[in-house]
DNA sequence: TTCATATTGACATCATGATGTCAAATCGCC
DNA sequence: GGCGATTTGACATCATGATGTCAATATGAA
């Protein structure tokens, strides 16, 4: 019923949530040091580069516009992004970067670089790319119909 | 300001964020197909073994009990399982699988185990073992504290 | 046994993300 | 230019998990 493959990837699987788990209390921890949350992090560092609208954040981060709409209209509302008039768009206005958001999200990223530094120089770049690459084929993989 | 090794780690901690998402919608289609969710599996299959109380299926499956209660109030209304006396503990009652609870844990147990053993057995035994050990690694890493 | 401490269930509130619906706006094909 | 399809924002509802509080219960030290 069940093969030594199935065990073992199923164990790997258990695993892989687990770790989601511990990355993304990480994220969260990395983000409260700058009063934010996770969702508020990933949507402000969305628009670091230049102002996106509410559905080019969520297709950005693989979020649907819903959930980003919602933590949008909290940033705006605490002045730390703030809604621009687009001139491809009457309606989706850009959500952009206040000074203070550009702060909050410099100094949110400083942290993030501090402790992906420190994790990493322990790792290794050789294990890390490893890793990574492992871990991109496996996503690969379960993105595919189990059949085939 | 980041390193390399930091680079390398931040674009690994990004992708197992993502396999995680893909892991967790893999297990809530696996759900579905047997009528329930992911978390109501979780709750189900925390319960296979022997009856459990709601903190003890908390602390097995590393979520609070708040959470674990509201879904295991739902099971016992719709008769998947049902709280049992404790003789342990006069206010800590038993979860316990029904007859029907079986089937459909039973179902989905059998769906899942289909799923690992197609995928398994794609990837290979020992490219799942090297996986699973370099996730473990990771994980212990990113429990410790950065500094250190 | 007694009493301080910890555990537990039962409430509450909240953040997050998914989904559905609707009308306005844009885009693309003709 | 016109018109159907798509995109978008703005609502709504829902599932999930975290956190906090409280009283009842169990536990362990004295």
């Amino acid at each position: 019923m069940r093969t030594p493959e199935g065990e073992a990837f199923t164990s790997f699987v258990v695993e892989v949530a687990t770790l989601g788990h511990f990355v993304t209390a990480a994220g969260e921890s990395l983000a409260r040091h700058g009063g934010q949350s996770l969702a508020r992090w990933v949507v402000l560092d969305a628009i670091g580069e230049r102002p996106l609208t509410v559905a080019q954040i969520g297709r950005a981060r693989g979020m649907a516009r819903q959930p980003v709409q919602r933590v949008a209209d909290v940033l705006a509302e605490e002045g730390l992004a703030s809604y621009q008039d687009n001139p491809q768009h009457r309606r989706a206005r850009l959500l952009t970067l206040t000074a203070r958001g550009r702060e909050v999200l410099d100094a949110i990223n400083a942290r993030q670089a501090a402790w992906a530094n420190a994790h990493g120089a322990r790792v290794g770049i050789d294990k890390l790319r490893r890793a990574h690459q492992l871990v991109a084929d496996m996503r690969k993989l379960i993105e595919l119909p189990p059949q085939s």
